[in-house]
DNA sequence: CCCCAGGCAGTTA
DNA sequence: TAACTGCCTGGG
């Protein structure tokens, strides 16, 4: 394949730091000269931000312009949602402010609900360590300037793993799970086209809390992060965090249940607190 | 040495 | 249904 590239004129909303670091992808990694690289479906891509253009740049597996458009949300108008979320509090507003380029991605389904069940009880720096690891292991080669790079495997790829060597990749107790995942989706039990497929978020979730090793928390990542439910909210330790901090008295941090914060959320965000999750993890993260 | 990290699953009360 | 506990592993 020859290499592509895309420029972007002009755009906004679109901060490469924000969007691969804002919590919602694991295979993209920061160059010296602060672009990012990154693996996702057969494409490898460089995006560079120079001064108000995008860069797109590298191996794709067809037309560049539309893969682009697709994986980056490029539809979506962000302003208006930003709109929308800062007039509900100073709060969201602030944090809107600190990550104003941060994009949802339209990540492939079979990727998250792997790599987000791997994040359970994990950091960051292993959970990258533990998919690359997969995917040198059981991806296709992509050769792009001198470097190799890996797909993440498909089902049928990931499946000649057994659970021995799961955990000599180092997933530690995680590899059970994604082993008998993988055999549900390879025997057909249940299918990604029957996930995609379904309309009502709820019956989605039920699907996917089915799954081994996909509890709330998971389920919402991936309903978030591939299937575009922006109204579900994810509560991870810093979400819950930053919830206290900004909407909870002190003495009563211990005792709101997450079904509680879940409930506020739905309240102060409505449909947008996806999206609201978002601004307010990644200000909480790096401020 | 202990503690924790973007939870889940299994067991109690 | 809420509360509690163990879990692989690597880094601080």
């Amino acid at each position: 394949m020859k290499e592509q590239q895309y420029i972007l004129k002009n755009v906004k909303s679109f901060e490469p730091k924000h969007i691969f670091e804002c919590g919602q992808c694991f295979r993209w990694d920061k160059e010296e000269d602060n672009s990012y690289t990154g693996i996702f479906g057969n494409n490898v891509l460089n995006v560079k931000k120079d001064k108000e253009d995008i860069i797109l740049k590298g191996i794709c597996n067809g037309n560049i312009e539309e893969i682009c458009k697709q994986y980056f949300d490029l539809e979506t108008d962000y302003d208006k949602i930003k709109n929308k979320l800062a007039n509900i509090d100073e709060y969201l507003a602030n944090s809107i402010n600190y990550g104003k380029g941060i994009r949802i991605l339209n990540q492939d389904l079979w990727e998250t609900i792997i790599s987000f069940e791997i994040s359970a009880n994990n950091n960051i720096p292993r959970i990258k360590g533990i998919i690359d690891r997969i995917c040198k292991n059981y991806g296709n080669e992509i050769k792009w300037n001198e470097k190799t790079y890996y797909t993440f495997p498909s089902i049928q790829q990931l499946s000649k793993a057994s659970i021995e060597d799961l955990r000599k990749l180092g997933l530690g107790f995680r590899d059970k799970r994604i082993y008998e995942t993988t055999q549900i989706f390879l025997k057909g039990q249940m299918t990604l086209e029957e996930l995609e497929n379904e309309q009502d978020t709820e019956k989605v979730k039920e699907k996917l809390l089915t799954l081994p090793g996909v509890g709330p928390k998971v389920a919402d990542c991936i309903l978030l992060f591939s299937l575009k439910r922006y109204e579900v909210f994810p509560i991870d330790v810093w979400v819950r965090r930053v919830m206290n901090e900004l909407y909870i008295h002190q003495e009563d941090e211990e005792k709101v249940s997450k079904r509680q914060l879940q409930k506020l959320a739905k309240d102060k965000y409505s449909n947008l607190a996806g999206l609201a999750q978002q601004y307010l993890f990644y200000w909480k993260r790096e401020a």
